[in-house]
DNA sequence: TCTGGGGTCCTAGGACCC
DNA sequence: TCTGGGGTCCTAGGACCC
């Protein structure tokens, strides 16, 4: 089987190495060669594994108490996290990567894909780029990585994931340049479940339906995926026929929501203690929506129980709440917080975790943004706030105003736009009718 | 004793509108 | 008053990714 080209594109996927190790690795060489895992937040478990922890059979997310055993008869290492390291260390891996292409898409902390079709004239073949590309990430960071190139996307992650599993390839694999009654044999021997957007539901199913590996599926018509399951997996058929139906992004989106959330290394009981995690939480938060500058309408905060303790009695709930206008003042998005708090939180019960959600994100700055500055200026003002109602009220109709005042502004502004109506309940009964 | 913290997209179903 | 069809918006939940 062949794979279509209907377009020129060409994308390498370049993917570091056990990523969070190979940072630690860089700052410590005498980590060099010892089996290495990285923790989670508390140290609870293992979220990165180096090949030697992996070939022990070191398994992701696995509770590090579970592992002391091959600490005393590996001397397995075990590393607290440093996002800041790892973050610092992404940046300049991608900076090295962007002088290789100038159409490259930072996908997460330690992958990005290069677009690379224009750069053809400039290397005797793909694979001698994706070798330079490996060399000079090397050099220059001490991160090691691999580069998969195809037409589209989804082939590219496969050719990632061909390059690290097979040595001989030395660490670049190039599906165009490979014979394809070869690669056919080659795809033949990978299980679906290896392929982007195939989860462990997805595999299952598949696997019910006869479709074992990626060749099996990359036989499959699309629109036969498409009735069994949904667009995105019709789309990723579509893609490892060598369709691309993806593109680059090329300025990161802004996110559209914002969550931040943390175990407790020790249990919580009282709302006044999650209500100061939930503080870290929310500026924590507040800080990445002002850093894009957006403002957010709704705020969520969650709470659970310890769900691996099954006998303690178990409780968890959350609470959507919109905020009277949008913001991303800490002090207000604090405030509403600590009001979802008060709704969902119960007595006699040991809680693990918390967090809090940042939904209904928009560009700050907006002709609505103006319009809500201008009731909170005049916030004390109950004759002010009459004021811009009537002027609102002039503008959109009666009804559509008395909804203004009783309802969430940023509701009103959606509803009033379409002329339709909008009941929700006032800001400050909002506890009463979250209760209700 | 000890079990991560982020994100995205899609779908189904209900409320509501004309 | 009865009735239906088409449309939008919102939410919850499920699947996936790293």
């Amino acid at each position: 089987m062949t794979i279509q080209r209907t377009s020129e594109a060409l994308y390498a996927l370049v993917d570091c190495n056990n990523y969070y190790c190979s940072c630690e690795r860089v700052f410590n060489p005498r980590l060099e060669g010892r089996p290495l895992v990285v923790l989670s937040s508390n140290d609870g478990c293992a979220v990165a594994r180096s090949q030697e922890a992996k070939d022990l059979g070191v398994k992701m997310g696995t509770p590090w108490f579970q592992l002391q055993d091959l600490v005393r008869r590996h001397r397995l290492v075990g590393l607290s996290s440093n996002y800041t390291l790892y973050g610092d260390m992404s940046a300049r891996v991608v900076q090295v990567l962007s002088q290789f292409s100038p159409d490259y898409e930072a996908y997460s902390i330690d992958e990005s894909f290069l677009r690379v079709d224009q750069m053809r004239l400039l290397w005797p073949s793909f694979t001698a780029m994706g070798k330079a590309i490996r060399m000079r990430v090397r050099q220059w960071t001490g991160i090691p990585v691999c580069v998969g190139l195809a037409p589209t996307r989804t082939l590219a992650k496969l050719a990632n994931h061909i390059a690290k599993k097979n040595p001989q390839f030395g660490g670049v694999f190039d599906l165009t340049a490979y014979p394809s009654v070869d690669l056919d044999i080659l795809l033949s021997s990978i299980d679906v479940g290896e392929v982007w957007g195939v989860g462990r539901r997805i595999a299952e199913k598949l696997h019910g339906m006869g479709i074992h590996t990626v060749q099996d599926l990359r036989r499959t018509s699309p629109k036969m995926i498409r009735a069994h399951f949904s667009v995105v997996m019709e789309r990723t058929v579509t893609e490892l026929q060598g369709t691309p139906c993806m593109d680059l992004e090329d300025v990161a989106p802004a996110k559209k929501q914002i969550i931040s959330s943390k175990s407790f290394g020790a249990m919580v009981a009282s709302q006044e203690e999650l209500m100061e995690a939930l503080a870290t939480y929310v500026s924590r938060a507040a800080e990445k929506l002002r850093a894009q500058d957006s403002v957010c309408g709704m705020l969520q905060v969650f709470i659970h129980t310890n769900q691996f303790r099954p006998n303690d009695p178990q409780y968890s709930n959350a609470v959507t709440i919109p905020l009277p206008y949008p913001t991303s003042d800490t002090r207000e998005l604090t405030s509403a917080a600590a009001m979802a708090l008060k709704a969902i939180f119960k007595n006699g019960f040991l809680f693990k975790k918390c967090g809090v959600m940042l939904l209904d994100i928009s560009p700050a700055g907006t002709i609505q943004r103006s319009l809500f500055d201008a009731v909170e200026e005049n916030a004390r003002h109950s004759a002010a706030i009459m004021s811009v109602l009537d002027g609102l009220n002039t503008r959109f109709g009666r009804d559509t105003v008395k909804v203004a005042a009783a309802g969430t502004a940023q509701r009103w502004i959606a509803r009033a736009e379409n002329k339709s109506q909008c009941f929700t309940t006032r800001w400050t009964e909002l506890p009463k009718a979250i209760a209700n």
